[in-house]
RNA sequence: GGCCCGGUGGUCAAGCGGCUAAGACACCGCCCUUUCACGGCGGUAACACGAGUUCGAUUCUCGUCCGGGUCACCA
């Protein structure tokens, strides 16, 4: 076989040859130790969790580094692709504050010099290797069609042949002559380009995987379909190209791609090119309602797959991106312990340290991180949060917010810019329902008296405070007052008295202060009461006792 | 079915031949306290199973079981 000439026939219009490519990416001049590493992601659908999981660890692995990480599209298969997929992925992505240092950035928009990164544009670069192989003998192609696959696969099956796929005896267009070749070529029939595997049917590879360590599998035999009949590549061949042109040095990726790896080295070594180092990552899973068993997020199934969930709810990014990086280095949690305030992106992260199983998405512990996530920041860092997202989610909160901002934002520093700041919020969302109090318009007013307190106790506690209330008190003087109403009332201010002779009084301080509280908030349970007092202001305090003591059900 | 990966408390996880088997979340109790939170202290709870190697296995080997992945002109 003259495989000059095939190379010629198959493909006529390829004048490069890859040594172009190599000139126009050269390696890259980074320091020791700096890894490259990239996220390719298909555009078909939303940003879902195990998409960022993996995109974090790409961009932690190179800023921990001093390497490159950048985002290749991979759009090769035009049916699963969705319209607006590149811009869900980068949106999704920003979202969460992730960029790269190259690569795709938008619509029709890149930065870097190993461009094009969208696969669909490099079509010259994989049918120029393509070309090369064929030259080399190491691809040929096959003009099988899908019936013919399937029927093969069923054969196989039936006859409980150990490997299933097309090889050996069921290459049947793997010895071809040129004639043949020629002959269906110029017919006009389709064909795809395989590869001339030529793995030993016992034999065997190591992966020295970066997080799993040695694997042991067998050689690859299979023919493999590097470019379909269109012309595009396929995964298996586009990942070589590319991430041999783009300079990768490390691939990381979900561990369904383990079993690929035979063939990717197998390729890496037709095409001459020194193979990446191999990171796969382990899957995010959850729990399944229906049976209760772990499984991988499923796009379809679980919205909360979708990072858009976590936007949508209120999420602030970090809690999002620190949850994931104490999935993905667990000592993250401690180190963010030591620096409270650190960028993320300078935790010292290490791919050595990820577990390889599986881990299950835990919505209580991300709740907790959020928890304090929120609970460091300024008020005025909670109050800019929550106007951005409540612009998009909540209309009425944006309203609110914005017509009085330093109301809100006096109300959101209650308890917080201390020592020990509340952790009550862990999403935006649950904002309103937090505040809901201090605005009329969400305040529902009920009159509810714990059951340790008679109606009749509570009218006497609250038209005693009325009287005596003066939002000037300072706080201590404010407490004060409080105390001195509990004896006349047949309370006591001392918590402990009343717990070691409960008999002897109606209740406590507490009780008293818990009549007050419910009086204007309708709660028992809130932030610094004073506080409250002071910015719902006189009118309103005055207000809202006398609603409630009118109100108030005699039992 | 072949091949591959994984298996420490409910969850995430340290651990790399000898430890009373860390820690975080969740849960429970106590303390602090005008409520609630915060904080502090304490508690319940784990090495899937069976062989082997070894003076000694959570750690190494093999087998079993369980969970997952993969065998496309999808990535």
């Amino acid at each position: 076989m003259d495989y000059e000439a095939l190379g010629e026939l198959l493909f006529p219009h390829i004048t490069k040859t890859p040594d172009y490519f190599e000139e126009k990416y050269p390696p890259r001049q980074l320091g020791e130790g700096a890894r490259v590493t990239r996220f390719s992601p298909s555009p078909t659908g939303f940003l879902h969790i195990g998409g960022l999981f993996g995109a974090l660890t790409d961009v932690m692995t190179a800023k921990s580094t001093g390497g490159v990480s950048y985002l290749r599209i991979e759009d090769t298969d035009k049916k699963r692709e969705v319209e607006d997929g590149v811009s869900a992925i980068i949106n999704g992505l920003e979202a969460f504050g992730l960029s790269f240092d190259e690569g795709v950035t938008g619509m029709g928009t890149e930065k870097g010099a190993y461009g094009p990164y969208t696969q669909s544009l490099r079509a010259e670069v994989y049918q120029t290797v393509a070309k090369s192989l064929v030259k080399k003998g190491l691809a040929y192609p096959c003009f099988c069609t899908a019936d013919e696959l399937t029927a093969m696969r069923e054969q196989q099956e039936k006859e409980g042949t150990a490997i299933w796929g097309y090889f050996g005896k069921w290459a049947k267009c793997r010895d071809l002559t040129y004639d043949e070749i020629k002959e269906k070529i110029d017919a006009g029939q389709p064909f795809v380009l395989r590869f001339r595997a030529d793995g030993r049917e016992d034999g065997k590879i190591i992966l020295d995987d970066v997080i799993r360590g040695k694997i042991e599998m067998p050689e690859n035999i299979i023919d493999e379909v590097l470019l379909k009949s269109n012309g595009i590549p396929t995964y298996h061949f586009a990942h070589v190209c590319d991430d041999h042109f783009m300079r990768t040095t490390h691939v990381i990726r979900g561990d369904e791609w383990i079993a690929s790896v035979p063939k990717h080295i197998a390729l890496f070594k037709a095409c001459g090119y020194k193979p990446p180092k191999y990171a796969h990552t382990p899957v995010v899973m959850k729990i399944d309602e229906a049976d209760g068993g772990k499984r991988k997020f499923s796009k379809r199934k679980d919205p909360e797959a979708a990072v858009s969930y976590f936007v949508e709810n209120g999420f602030p990014k970090e809690s999002v991106t620190e949850y994931l990086l104490t999935l993905l280095n667990s000592n993250f949690e401690d180190w963010r312990r030591a620096n409270p305030k650190a960028d993320i992106f300078t935790f010292p992260f290490n791919l050595k340290k990820m577990s390889p199983s599986g881990c299950l998405f835990d919505m209580l512990k991300l709740k907790d991180i959020s928890k304090n996530v929120i609970s460091v920041m300024t008020a005025e860092e909670v109050y800019g949060n929550i106007i951005e997202w409540a612009e998009k989610y909540d209309g009425q909160l944006y309203r609110l917010f914005s017509e009085n901002p330093e109301y809100a934002k006096n109300i959101l520093n209650i308890d917080r810019e201390n020592a020990k700041p509340r952790k009550d919020i862990s999403r935006w969302a649950e904002v309103k329902d937090y505040i809901a109090y201090f605005y009329d318009e969400l305040y529902a007013p009920d009159y509810t008296l714990p059951e340790n307190i008679a109606a009749d106790d509570a009218k006497a506690i609250l038209e005693k405070y009325a009287a005596i209330y003066d939002i000037n008190d300072s706080k201590d003087e404010w407490f004060a007052k409080i105390k001195e109403m509990c004896e006349p009332l047949g309370f006591t201010p001392n918590v402990k008295e009343y717990k070691k002779n409960p008999e002897a009084y109606k209740g406590h301080v507490g009780d008293i202060s818990t009549v007050i509280r419910i009086a204007v908030t309708s709660r028992t349970n809130t932030p610094d009461l004073y506080m409250i007092l002071k910015l719902l202001g006189k009118d309103k305090v005055v207000e809202r006792i006398n609603l409630t003591i009118e109100n108030l059900k005699y039992n």
